[in-house]
DNA sequence: TGCTTACTCTATTAAATTAATAGGATAATA
DNA sequence: TATTATCCTATTAATTTAATAGAGTAAGCA
């Protein structure tokens, strides 16, 4: 299931990517337009901003804005940021690889060779989508 | 993330499915094979059964058994029973559909709409395995 | 019949994760 | 220097997941 923290940070950088202007906008206006937890929504908002998918100000006229071109924000990247793994174990996982405690083969492991195959299926549309494709018309 | 019941639901399937003979499996072997708390494997083989993929025997000589051929145990049915909806969120499930509290129109939703993408993905995956393939020779 | 075996069922608890809230600190603007 | 809006830490509430306990039931067999 995704989580309420993913899906609020993909509603606000669909927002923000759908701005005409480029002007930083403010949390409050984000947290109204989508229905989120305005506090919540700063958490998120601020982890995105650590991990280089937005920049902020400070201030009056502040708020959030994109750093880079919607159609170059890979939704993989943002996924992995907001809720972490794409694999669903981490055996499988490319980039947060843990090995299982009760598995002792991964080349035997039925679970392993069904969640490869998930995996990938998942990979190809999270690295075939940009922002600019969450963006409704 | 997979969930652990899910997990070790796949591998008693798994096991079971890799039974020369047909003969009742019991709890403890297949707990003891793949590393299973035993208890915990109770409950999820008898929602299983519930759910109509394994039969049971009590007694002597007595434990769980495929009902089915492999081959004809569809994994969507699998991931289903064992993990729920197949869909990350429930406005875009096909057998556990719900409409989103805090979106006013699916439609104009991004999250909407990648998920249905997501979605496709993961049931073509399930649609073109079965418990079969999961064997490891 | 009575003993053993192994699944059945309900209830409870523990642990972990997720979601939400509170409140003050900091920086930018006018 | 007052106002605005992000920044940051800490805490709490709610939910879900995982595990455990123990008594009950049915089947097989001597």
């Amino acid at each position: 299931m995704l989580s309420k923290k993913t899906k609020y940070g993909l509603k606000a950088l669909a927002y923000l990517a759908s701005q005409k202007e480029k002007a930083p906008v403010q949390i409050s206006e984000i947290a109204k337009c989508e229905n989120i937890s305005q506090k919540f929504l700063e958490s998120i908002l601020l982890s995105l901003r650590k991990s280089g998918f937005l920049g902020s100000k400070k201030g009056k006229g502040g708020g959030y804005y994109l750093i880079k071109e919607p159609n170059q924000v890979l939704m993989t990247d943002v996924m992995r940021v907001l809720e972490g793994p794409i694999a669903m174990v981490p055996c499988v996982s490319l980039n947060f690889y843990e090995k299982c405690a009760d598995c002792p083969d991964e080349a035997s492991c039925s679970v392993n060779k069904l969640m490869l195959m998930v995996r990938d299926a998942n990979l190809e549309v999270y690295r075939n989508n940009t922002l600019a494709d969450l963006i409704i018309s």
